[in-house]
DNA sequence: TTTAAAAATTGATCTAGGTCAAAGATCAGA
DNA sequence: TCTGATCTTTGACCTAGATCAATTTTTAAA
């Protein structure tokens, strides 16, 4: 059902040299237990569109994300649709003991995934408490994640909705200039306005008049639709509604 | 319901007769380790309506709930408030490695926390992979649980927000009848309207008018306010609009 | 380069749920 | 038992955002 396809120049990227290794779940391991995980791993590529798996289906593998953008997301019968997290380059697919995927996972854009079988994954997990202890941080920091953005989703208006979710993608995809919040910046919104959408919890008309709103009251610019460039990024913040930490 | 005046016994509390033992963060941990934690631990109860720890604050402990029902919330500078977590018996308070609390924790009704300090709990919990593991699994529980809530804050209707809280509400209090689906199911809601609209990301008014509207429609009946009975909770799980897992 | 499909904008209208306000209930304390 | 303080309900009205319906723009394929 998904398809996924090993390109060779996978092979390129390994332990030593893995763009995300600093943060990802395997970022405490030693070189032993690299070299472990790394005979373990594949590398796998979802084209941008296609599902990694849906809610419900059996789930073999876990993972990290190494490039791209992944979303997670919920769907009713009737086809409301929520998306409960944006899945980015550390980020990991999958729960430890459990079987099932009870989310869709999806690639927004082309995503590499760095795969692990599920059983000799879990069996290491519990062997390993570097793992183990990466695992549980990241699963709170996605907690704190998920709770801030049940804020969002209850109680924010559709412009500090949208303001938020830029300032959240400026920050990670240009940590070092976000944070003094002088001059200006720029970045890839790889979201269509639908997936916006389901992810604020709004219509994707209602996104497209609130980004055209905040062009039209100088917050940002545009440049070819996906593209945001922010002058100001206090400024912005201020629009979110909260967010007074870093 | 329990009269504030029966104040339990605190001392008459440990480890091997601890009502949450089997649930809490510490439900894998064999009696050597209990003991530790027993010589670490202290009972405290938090009045009805009382504050357990304010976002912002320093917080030096981390605890189970042993008795009563807490929430988790987040404020807005303007007052707009949603609640992101309620802590029953047996969930966990505090964020092992964070010195500073996230959220506002505060006891819904009279509250009993089996608390400990801070830094030797954490050292411990390094420790001790027993421990370790039921974090991460509670964890990895709580965060598919804030998913759920964020399909329920983000796309459901009033309607199906009430609905769903009820069913959640009553599966909790009452797990076995309510798996059947046949039979009347009666349940406290400890939870005044102005709570359940900041669970819900709704008013008040519109807490209240849908609750009477699920009466008038026979889904449910209303004793006391606060005291809630199903006639068949399948004819309630339908109005939640999801629902089709256990 | 043309063309069809996909994504985004824009406008007109509708409505679920919010807001404001005023009674009723309920409860805890004296 | 009374009394003030919470809760809760109810009504009238309003508005943010949804819905419906065309365009227009962008992208990708031929």
């Amino acid at each position: 059902m998904h398809s996924a396809s090993q390109t060779p120049n996978l092979s390129a990227f390994n332990c030593c040299n893995c763009p995300i290794q600093k943060r990802a779940v395997c970022a405490y391991c030693d070189n032993s237990e690299l070299l472990v995980l790394g005979s373990m791993k594949s590398y796998k590529t979802y084209p941008a569109g296609t599902s990694i798996v849906r809610a419900g289906d059996p789930l073999d593998f876990v993972g990290s994300v190494v490039q791209g953008v992944a979303s997670l997301s919920q769907t009713m019968e009737d086809g409301r649709r929520q998306m409960v997290g944006l899945l980015l380059p550390s980020d990991f697919v999958g729960r430890p003991g459990r079987a099932m995927a009870k989310f869709d996972v999806e690639a927004t854009s082309e995503v590499i995934l760095c795969q692990f079988n599920r059983a000799p994954f879990e069996r290491f997990l519990h062997a390993t408490p570097h793992l183990h202890e990466r695992m549980l941080e990241m699963a709170l920091d996605e907690l704190d994640a998920a709770r801030e953005w049940m804020l969002l989703l209850g109680r924010k208006t559709a412009r500090e909705k949208i303001a938020s979710l830029l300032l959240i993608v400026a920050k990670r995809q240009n940590a070092a200039p976000v944070l003094d919040g002088i001059g200006m910046v720029k970045f890839d919104l790889n979201l269509t306005r639908e997936a916006m959408a389901d992810y604020l919890g709004l219509t994707l008309e209602t996104v497209s008049r609130q980004i055209n709103a905040l062009k039209k009251d100088g917050i940002i610019q545009l440049e070819k639709k996906r593209q945001i460039c922010v002058n100001n990024i206090d400024q912005l913040r201020a629009e979110t509604g909260t967010d007074f930490e870093g």
